[in-house]
DNA sequence: GCTTTCTTACTCGGATACCTACTGTCCGAGTGGAATAGG
DNA sequence: CCTATTCCACTCGGACAGTAGGTATCCGAGTAAGAAAGC
């Protein structure tokens, strides 16, 4: 099992667009040089924030990203769901009801698979624990020194 | 994020051995007739459970796949880790380090990022929840008539 | 000085190539049980 | 009837092909801000 880099992405820029505040929006490309990453692939991922409604995004010049809401009202499992899909993890095929079971009474079946819904609570679990925890909750675990440095880097890269 | 389908795969099996008691081992052959799956493919991951000490297996004739301890002392956890192997869903590749933080003193990245302390609490709730469901958990779910089903199906197999 | 036009820089969205990892297949080696041959 | 040999079915383990999805790049279209030109 993987999560795609794409997560771990996201949520670094949205960390930044929370502590630097509302001022001004930040295009892809400082993001980019910001973390080291491919451009274009990025904003391929902060488009799929924007379709999620977690960020919205200003064409034309001095354009880029925006929180759309404040950092205590956006989880990570707002962020996890809108790059990686909605798909859950654990996919049940209903292999019982093949080969061996193919013949069987349908009425056998109409309960859903036990694996897969053993599966699912130990998914559900996960998808709490990441709607539990806000952007801004992460925000304060990150310590001062650390914000500073990003502020700072921002600040000399806009002038 | 998906899992691989080895891991639907793998418990099936373990839940098919676990009712059929101990009595005779079943070859990967018969899995595979069961579920409809191709049988060498099926078997590389038979192969996994076994060497996580999950199965043991018995070559020659009449050779074939047990339980190495009771269901009771297998949890999903078990299964699962020893098919996708120990790697956790969320790497954190460090990209704060790159970039805008590459000649930041290293006193601040001491502390481990806290996107990825927040991505692995909840990747341990998964975890929690999967250990603490045992085989014999989902066996005590399954209708009593589907587990008949099955049991006929193996011994019209064997004879 | 004000308005209009033009240029520039940026985001958006799609099309495309690449690459990793999962899926699936095949074959030779080794092993244990059963059948067979010999005593 | 007992023992030893042979044979067969099965697991083991690795090598290898195919495929889906994630990663990465490029380019054209649309848009907003600023610069330049005209009134």
């Amino acid at each position: 099992m993987r999560l795609g880099e794409g997560v771990e992405w996201g949520l670094h820029c949205c960390l930044t667009l929370a502590w630097l505040g509302d001022e001004e929006p930040v295009p892809t490309a400082k993001f980019a040089a910001q973390f080291e990453l491919p451009a274009a692939y990025l904003n391929k991922r902060l488009q799929a924030l924007v379709r999620a409604g977690i960020l919205t995004s200003n064409p034309g010049a001095r354009g880029g990203f925006r929180l759309a809401r404040p950092p205590e009202k956006i989880t990570l499992m707002d962020v996890v769901a809108a790059i990686e899909g909605p798909d859950p993890a654990f996919r049940c095929t209903e292999i019982r009801q093949r080969g061996a079971g193919a013949d069987a009474p349908a009425r056998l079946f109409q309960r859903s698979c036990s694996v897969a819904a053993a599966m699912g609570r130990a998914e559900l679990a996960w998808r709490r624990e990441l709607a539990a925890q806000t952007l801004a909750d992460v925000m304060a675990a990150v310590p001062r020194p650390a914000v500073e440095q990003t502020r700072r880097w921002y600040a000399r890269m806009s002038s």
